[in-house]
DNA sequence: AAATCTTTGTGATATAGTTAACAAAACGTC
DNA sequence: GACGTTTTGTTAACTATATCACAAAGATTT
């Protein structure tokens, strides 16, 4: 019954992707249609939070059906905004920034990482994956001028703030922020943070802690 | 009040480490003394999360003074297990793979990757940050071996099912998964998914559709 | 076309996590 | 050692998320 402008939870709208990318290899085995059940099983959330995830979009099943999955995919494509290109620049090409660089993010996704940026001169001028890699002298000024507004930061921690600063000021609206630095930023900026190392070692606590008794496999 | 054996709430668990780390920088700054306030502003959690966090182990603070540095450093130490170290095997040394391998997880972390493994025969039997890799012939053998129980798997993702089933027959307990593939694991298993492209995907779907006016900002 | 089976969409409920607010305790100062 | 200040620990309220369970709709079978 609710409508997109409608605002969809946060957990929900964390696995659209998710759901977006299972139904896509659906689609290219040649399915037609697929129930909540079959979906919970291949993508591992539990078939009534799907359901209720669908369902804030309105009422996209049929029941005794299931979802059709041609015009399940059609709709999350417009709802993720498929075909609107999200332009990313990647700051700090060392070994994690250029894993990114080389891994084609745009294989099935609406966003591409179009400019990279480092300190070092050796990697100054060169190309990785096709990206263009610039020197931190230029930042400001190939963003402004490209438009862009997300970056992801993979650079050392000790230099994160700074970094970050001048992002602001140019006009950044997200930040993907992969060092272990928690960064201060103007309210009106998104920053996510991706910290590896408390990933893998609250992974350890819980091994070690919940011995799985429980249903919480996350 | 409540002690250690009691168990904590997973969202405290996984802020843990985060403390820990941030603890053991205002260490290093000599700082002996820390509010729940000046921690807030440090790590980016409400000043009464973290009271409430700590309290789960008891009362670590002085009421009209915080938070002895050194004390929490130690409790931390041993809540987290940082004087034992847990050995931990990497799967396809890859792109991502390699990152992880230069990365030391080791500073200020009870983790090692100890091993990693690969199908390709130009990196078998080479070394990347001192880890050595070998060929998938030898999983089994070698994690047995060395008592090997956690792995972080980063491989493409059509192979992931199958060496996550060797895994789980080389007896491991927990699998970082960094592939896009959901696992079928026995029950027992505990599969953490971080899933990089969804991340990006994600974030830039919260930008576009939350513009931000809450005060929700992660 | 009736009977049976399937599966949605959603109220109701359960579980988890966050935050405000404040009494009580201990600090630091005079 | 009394007094104002600081800051904890926690109760209570709130917000968010997940799951159960089932009527209703529609599919499929006979
Ligand atoms: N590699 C991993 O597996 C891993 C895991 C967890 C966290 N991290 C974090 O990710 C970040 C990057 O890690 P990494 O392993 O890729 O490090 P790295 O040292 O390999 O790369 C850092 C890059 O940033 C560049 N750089 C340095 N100063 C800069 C500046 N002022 N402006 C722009 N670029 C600058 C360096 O030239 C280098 O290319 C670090 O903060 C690290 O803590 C990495
Ligand atoms: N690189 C990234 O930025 C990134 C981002 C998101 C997700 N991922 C995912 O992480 C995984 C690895 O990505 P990558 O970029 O490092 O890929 P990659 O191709 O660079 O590395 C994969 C590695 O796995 C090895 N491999 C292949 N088959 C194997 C097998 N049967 N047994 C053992 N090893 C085998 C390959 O030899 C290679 O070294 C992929 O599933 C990818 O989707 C990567």
């Amino acid at each position: 019954m609710a409508q997109e402008p409608v605002k969809i939870p946060q957990a929900t709208a964390r696995r659209l992707p998710l759901y977006y990318r299972f139904l896509n290899n659906l689609h290219s085995q040649g399915k037609q249609r697929v129930s909540s059940a079959e979906l919970s099983e291949a993508v591992k959330v539990d078939s009534a939070t799907i359901r209720r995830d669908f369902s804030y979009f309105g009422a996209l099943g049929k029941k005794g059906y299931g979802y059709n999955v041609n015009y399940l995919l059609g709709f999350f494509r417009k709802t993720l905004d498929q075909d609107e290109l999200t332009k990313v620049a990647l700051i700090g090409v060392g070994n994690l920034g250029t894993a990114f660089l080389n891994y084609n993010f745009l294989k099935n996704n609406n966003t591409k990482i179009e400019i990279g940026f480092d300190v070092d001169e050796s990697k100054v001028g060169t190309t990785i994956g096709d990206v263009p890699i610039y020197h931190m002298d230029e930042l400001q000024e190939k963003l402004v001028e490209q438009g862009i507004t997300v970056a992801i930061l993979t650079v050392p921690a000790p230099v994160a703030q700074p970094i970050t600063d001048s992002l602001v000021e140019a006009n950044i609206k997200g930040l993907l922020n992969f060092t272990p630095a928690r960064l201060n930023v103007p309210k009106t900026i998104r920053v996510h943070h991706i910290d590896l190392a408390v990933e893998l070692q609250s992974f350890v606590y819980f091994l070690k802690h919940y011995p799985i008794t429980e249903k919480e496999l996350i």
